[in-house]
DNA sequence: CTATAATGTGACTGACCGGTCATATGACCG
DNA sequence: CGGTCATATGACCGGTCAGTCACATTATAG
């Protein structure tokens, strides 16, 4: 946690800071994220910093609570229940919110992000988060299985890996695509982009979560309860 | 490349050199693997490193030829011929290959891994790599289409990101299920492990593979060439 | 105005890094 | 023996880093 001093500071002084961390861990692995160019580029002194802040991880885990408040804040909003929807309903509002998340705040998901990447952390942040997008996946896969929505005989687990591997495979396509097109601005730390998850709505983008979701559904989906090849066209196909 | 002095030194030292380096790059990335460490370890004088060496980045090409030269010897063995044994086994081939350099070279591929982590290079060996595999991909799934294995109206580049993420994915879930059981004890550069494929015949593993390749088939093959619902069922789902 | 507490400051410490270089060693040759 | 040449060595250089500390400045209170 950060020292009292740095909430007792102007809010301007304050935000700054906080804005120019955000960018030196969304540009750099913690390991690389330097203090002494931060201090610089906020403009304070490098005593001050370590006024504010224990130290570098003091910094870093209070930029991650910043984050995962905001995207809890953010994908709490319109929520649907995954036992009305159907579950590949559920999972594409999952995967449309966590982009509209990042494109609404880019720097910030790249601090989460970055902080992935590299880890000489207590027990592994990364081994944490990762082993709580495998539970989410895996009870969504579970619950669709009570369902009916996907195969009964399907491994949760492999499932859950797939889930995640396609799903954030298909999210960075759409973002690079996305962000080719786009000014390359960098964003203002908690500025409201409420319209964003109107790309949502492009064409393209729209065709492309839709085929995907449906190489998943037919993938993974329950054929006993889905149309079945009857008898008489197998055997005239073996023939 | 190495000085010739490198190449001039007993087989064993040279070995030695190599064996630490491997050992330092698969558990450092780029930035973080140490010189000093390296020589240390090595029993060689920080001099003598650049008596064999240009730099840092000239042991680091060293070793990326030492891995991609030992993948390309490794996957050009029983290469079979995608367009006789259809894109789907084919495709389950070289995944399997690819598991079994892995398993057989475990810290080499390392080297390559933590490579494409971290890269504070020319125009970035991470996006090179990407790109190729993206290609291999790509082909794969257009040269599928031609031949009916895959639909005809699916776009390639989506195609191709999600096998590879699935591939990944079902790649890394196994090895670490495998490794889960395994003595960890550190790999000795070029050791033989001819039999190495041999974990692919494990039943949990080969059913586990049979599934991912049966998600893909069922979910981007050539519906309509496979047994489609008939006209009546459909109707009868419908009303 | 003075006493006290809070905050700001940047030179400094010690550690590690990649890379260099003057010097030492030892093998081979005449 | 002397001369030459490849190789070995580790102290050293310039740089960056996280983190500290003695001191300066400012705010608050009595």
């Amino acid at each position: 946690m950060p020292k009292q001093t740095f909430f007792n500071l102007p809010d301007d002084k304050r935000e700054q800071i906080v804005q120019v961390a955000i960018d030196e861990f969304a540009d750099n692995d913690y390991d690389h994220v330097s203090i002494s160019r931060i201090v610089a580029r906020a403009g304070i002194a490098k005593g001050s910093f370590y006024q504010y802040f224990d130290d570098k991880e003091d910094l870093y885990g209070y930029l991650i609570g910043l984050l995962s408040e905001a995207k809890r804040r953010y994908m709490s909003l319109d929520q649907p229940d995954p036992t009305h929807s159907g579950i590949f309903a559920y999972l594409r509002w999952t995967v449309e919110a966590g982009l509209g998340f990042e494109l609404a705040f880019p720097r910030l998901t790249k601090v989460g992000l970055s902080a992935l990447s590299y880890s000489g952390f207590p027990t592994s942040i990364d081994a944490q988060i990762h082993a709580a997008t495998q539970g989410f996946y895996q009870q969504l896969v579970e619950t669709g299985q009570r369902q009916g929505d996907i195969a009964p005989d399907l491994d949760p687990k492999l499932a859950a890996v797939i889930f995640e591997a396609v799903l954030t495979a298909a999210g960075h396509y759409v973002m690079e695509q996305v962000l080719h097109a786009d000014a390359h601005g960098s964003a203002h730390y908690e500025q409201e982009h409420a319209g964003d998850r109107l790309i949502m709505e492009h064409p393209a983008v729209k065709e492309l979560f839709a085929r995907t979701m449906d190489i998943l559904e037919h993938g993974m989906g329950n054929r006993a309860a889905l149309p079945p090849p009857n008898e008489k066209q197998q055997a005239e196909l073996e023939s």
